[in-house]
DNA sequence: AGAGTCATGTAAGCTGTTACATGATTCG
DNA sequence: CGAATCATGTAACAGCTTACATGACTCT
């Protein structure tokens, strides 16, 4: 059970329909899990016929109706046990990493591409986070709000996943770079 | 077809048995791809059907017989096709962001422990990097390696492993911290 | 008029994890 | 003498991805 309790981590911030936990654990935001929408509403039934989450109907005129959730006693004691359970190790798991451990041996071109693209794609997530981590703490300073503020959960994972996007953007530049002046010196030495 | 490549990757650098390759896909290694000696021994025997790799039986004495496994032309055409196709973003996923996501919700004191036994663990994981990168790069510099070196595809996948770890220590380090010195302040709002 | 958003799912297939199974050799 | 290493798998299950399906409303 992986997603279960992602569900249930993301519902403590308040009701939220399938359609809006989509979005929160889509490509675009994605801070401390990432699943795609017929897996959440799969998962929320499940959720539901097990009584950790209840949903209620939210009848809409100009939309089609929707069901916010929240979470049920029984789904914070299911996140408390989770919680103390022993966590597994992350790894990294990435295409990319693949193609590049590869590149030397095969055209290195279309790897220098996917790096750029990495790269801009990694940018535009920093400066995601970046607003996120803004609105979150609103007017406060930042350890101020992590002193005191009242609920820093998504901002400890924004934190993580800031610091994941920047260091992604820089391996990306930095290999691209790399990669593109050992064709250069390649071709130098095809020469000589 | 995830893993698939990956395997083929690992294979550019020698011949390898599904034994070794189970350890380089280990929990130590991994700096690339992770996987279970089961899923390595089945997606050889999937890659050998399909021809993309060979394998050559090793008779030994003192040990099990095992075979030894490279990647074929059309294994290397396979590789060179994946590495153009356009790569989806990898993300992050890990038990313990759920954990801290929550951990505002629920008692904090688990939480802060793993956190404590993951940045042991990061530490761990920068220390092996770091001495393969060493080893990776032989005399040479860094620089001078990676301009002119043969093969640096393992090299670049470790690097970005490492700073992985590294960030993944840090966070853990402040986080748990962090928790901690709140923990003494509601204390203290107790008291008041 | 067409694209995108809101809103919810089903079904099939692929990938990954957990549990089980075997047996000799070497190291502490 | 017990634990770890070498060496290879099978079987069952859980989790994730891809493709398909529907329909009204809103924005350009």
């Amino acid at each position: 059970m992986a997603l279960r309790h992602a569900v249930l981590a993301a519902l403590l911030d308040g009701e939220y329909s399938g359609y809006q936990l989509a979005k929160a654990f889509d490509v675009g935001v994605a801070n401390f899990w990432h699943a795609l929408p017929q897996q959440l509403y799969a998962e929320l039934a499940k959720l539901e016929k097990d009584g950790l989450v209840a949903g209620r109907q939210v009848v809409q005129e100009t939309r089609p109706n929707k069901r916010l959730f929240h979470v049920t006693d029984a789904g914070m004691a299911e996140l408390e046990q989770f919680a103390a359970a022993s966590a597994k190790p992350g790894f990294i798991r990435d295409d990319l990493l693949v193609k590049v451990q590869a590149a030397d041996h095969i055209g290195s071109g279309p790897v220098i591409d996917q790096l750029d693209e990495r790269a801009a794609a990694a940018s535009a997530k920093v400066e995601l986070f970046g607003n996120l981590l803004r609105q979150l703490r609103g007017e406060m300073d930042e350890d101020e709000f992590l002193l005191r503020g009242e609920r820093i959960g998504p901002y400890l994972t924004c934190l993580r996943g800031l610091a994941f996007e920047e260091e992604n953007r820089d391996w990306c530049l930095r290999i691209a770079a790399l990669l593109r002046r050992r064709q250069a010196v390649a071709v130098e030495g095809d020469g000589a």
